[in-house]
DNA sequence: CCGATTTGACCCTG
DNA sequence: CAGGGTCAAATCGG
């Protein structure tokens, strides 16, 4: 067991100085393509320890299930200890940096003539109460354009250049609106002197995840700076959670009474409340606030739950090699 | 065939 | 009236 765990944490150790290093690698393409091989192969190897010991097939739900038993045990251990076990709820989570709720309203009746809708459609500005400002760093390897995963599908229904922006706005809506009367909206846009943070504007909230069809996870943190970012996402739809997931190597960030280093391993997100300048893509934001830890359960969840995506979430974190080369393929989808 | 994306037009807000 | 948000037809892709 502990050189399971030792072998996680020198492979999060090793996407961190990875992380760290970008820039100086971003023209070494070898050494960079060598020190992803590295980190696949220790999760790839961490991944067969783990099905020989917990159950013998080599299938990811077992991993899955195992891994929960075992984490169970872990938080158990931890007793209720602070911070160990809190989840916040969705909804906590969301308005984390606004609030305010967004309902269909009743139309009146001329809107509806003219576009034979049954409803008026909802039209809030700018300081719509209900508006969650984040700004997410875009990914840097792979696919650069495509905005950040944040656990949730969406659907893209429109797409502005905006007056004074170098970047269109990318308007999105919950792929569950219609099944679900789900009202969660997002505005994604690059920034005009930051080509590589992407701004999402989040409006209204997902009333689709308690539904065993809709997304299983809940939602994952609004955002977190470019240190913290794994990025491995080069799709646009359902990943659940992963490019926003945060490993913590450094037993310094969360409770150090943890002997267990895997323990450590939190998800972060901060909210971005103000609308402060921003800073180049490998420096930290001053912008944030409230920092929060996910609980080590959620982010099992989303590692493990084998549940509601058709892709298995394990490997998509312990990806193969081909899977790999799908970040360097991945890329120029774009117009 | 069905769901997602694109894109021009429509319409509301400031 | 300008700019921004949304609709919906056309198109794309699995």
């Amino acid at each position: 067991m502990e050189e399971i765990v030792s072998l996680i944490y020198n492979g999060c150790r090793l996407a961190r100085d990875l992380e760290v290093n970008l820039p100086n690698l971003a023209n070494q393409p070898e050494i960079l393509w060598n020190n992803c091989h590295e980190i696949v192969r220790i999760f790839t190897d961490t991944r067969d320890r783990i099905n020989a010991q917990f159950g013998g097939g080599n299938q990811s739900e077992n991993v899955g299930g195992a891994m929960q038993q075992w984490l169970q045990l872990v938080q158990q251990q931890e007793g209720g200890s602070e911070g160990a076990v809190m989840v916040p709820s969705e909804t906590e989570r969301w308005t984390a940096g606004g609030r305010g709720e967004q309902q269909l309203q009743p139309l009146d009746g001329a809107v509806s003539a003219a576009r034979g809708a049954t409803f008026q459609r909802m039209r809030r500005r700018k300081d719509d109460a209900d508006k969650r400002s984040i700004r997410v760093p875009a990914p840097q390897m792979g696919n650069t354009e495509i905005p950040p995963e944040d656990g949730f599908t969406w659907r893209k229904y429109g797409q502005k250049e905006i007056l004074g922006s170098r970047f269109p706005r990318g308007y999105y809506r919950c792929t569950h609106q219609k099944l679900y009367q789900c009202p969660a909206k997002k505005q994604v846009q690059r920034l005009d002197n930051d080509p590589f943070t992407f701004e999402v504007i989040y409006r209204g909230e997902h009333t689709c995840t308690g539904s065993s069809t809709a997304p299983s996870m809940s939602a994952l943190p609004l955002t977190m700076n470019s240190t913290q970012l794994l990025h491995t996402s080069s799709t646009t739809t359902s990943l659940p959670g992963s490019p926003w997931l945060s490993i913590s190597t450094q037993p310094a960030d969360v409770d150090t009474t943890n002997t267990n280093p895997f323990v450590n391993m939190h998800m972060f997100g901060r909210v971005d409340s103000s609308s402060g300048t921003v800073a180049g893509p490998s420096t930290a934001r001053d912008v944030g606030n409230q920092y929060y830890d996910e609980p080590l359960t959620e982010f099992v969840d989303v590692m493990f739950n084998s549940g509601s995506s058709s892709n298995s979430n394990m490997d998509l974190i312990f990806s193969t090699a081909t899977e790999d080369q799908k970040w360097d393929s991945g890329e120029n989808k774009q117009d």
